[in-house]
DNA sequence: TATTGACAGTTAGGAACCTAACAGTTATAC
DNA sequence: GTATAACTGTTAGGTTCCTAACTGTCAATA
């Protein structure tokens, strides 16, 4: 009867997903951008040396590309990247961050960092090498 | 150096937290509803019995209390629940499921036991205790 | 008991996703 | 070599969340 109807993993995923959502987000609200803006700009800093294109970005956030498309608009107008189409394809668009962008990785960085140490702070370290062990199975099979 | 910018549990949770949003979303996207209102219909009907109001839903599900307004709003105009302001007290609502949302439940019962299953089907019996054990863990501290 | 504050819900407007339809560029196949 | 298909990104419009400001009701206090 119970076990019908109970779906504990799908509703913890789902609560502490949106949980951190909003701790990240609140983390480097100060700064003018969202969590998810943050990452994107250190992504993109990561690897703005081998050509990434905004398809890499929809990938790498499992996002659409529509998404990707409005948020750049966003984060250029803001001066933050830049983005120039590359002599090769003109269908495409390579991504660069901007010195004012590169000013706030630092932020953001320590700003994620203090969310994840909340997040593993009740846990000894051997838990935390299992929950991230079992994390990454489950991430790599759905 | 890597330590420092590297945030892996917060990463894993949120990408893990959207593809199963959208899992879910797909698993009853044919009955009309996504998934967020299918837990809340279900909710509702496992607890009308006790005089829930709107509040114990956004608390529950860690919404606003404008976003349940909206949605039950909805809800209520498909005709899937009613709203009832109690005599005790003119500000609340009681919520209750009509018949056409009844229904459906087994339907979204089914549908979220399978995304579940999909989840841990990659663990043993051993594995899945331990991340359940741990997911409660942090979700109680965050 | 009259005022003041807390509580429950609503409205208006904004942000970040989505899908569907589209334009332009490049690759493939006959 | 030309037609067709695949790729990359954009636009338009919808959904679901949010915050801030509001209404009406109940509780506390003085």
């Amino acid at each position: 009867m119970q076990s019908r109807k109970d779906t504990p993993y799908l509703d913890l995923f789902q609560i502490i997903g949106l949980k951190l959502k909003k701790r990240a987000d609140e983390s480097i609200k100060e700064l003018g951008l969202n969590a998810q803006q943050g990452k994107v700009i250190e992504y993109i800093y990561e690897n703005q040396s081998n050509q990434i294109i905004q398809k890499d970005l929809a990938d790498r956030f499992h996002l659409r590309g529509a998404s990707i498309t409005s948020m750049l608009q966003g984060l250029e107008q803001k001066g933050f990247i830049e983005r120039k189409i590359p002599a090769n394809n003109e269908r495409q668009k390579n991504i660069y961050v901007l010195p004012k962008g590169v000013e706030l990785i630092e932020n953001f960085q320590d700003s994620f960092q203090m969310v994840e140490e909340d997040i593993v702070q009740v846990l000894t370290d051997e838990e935390k090498q299992v929950l991230k062990k079992l994390l990454i199975k489950i991430n790599e099979r759905i």
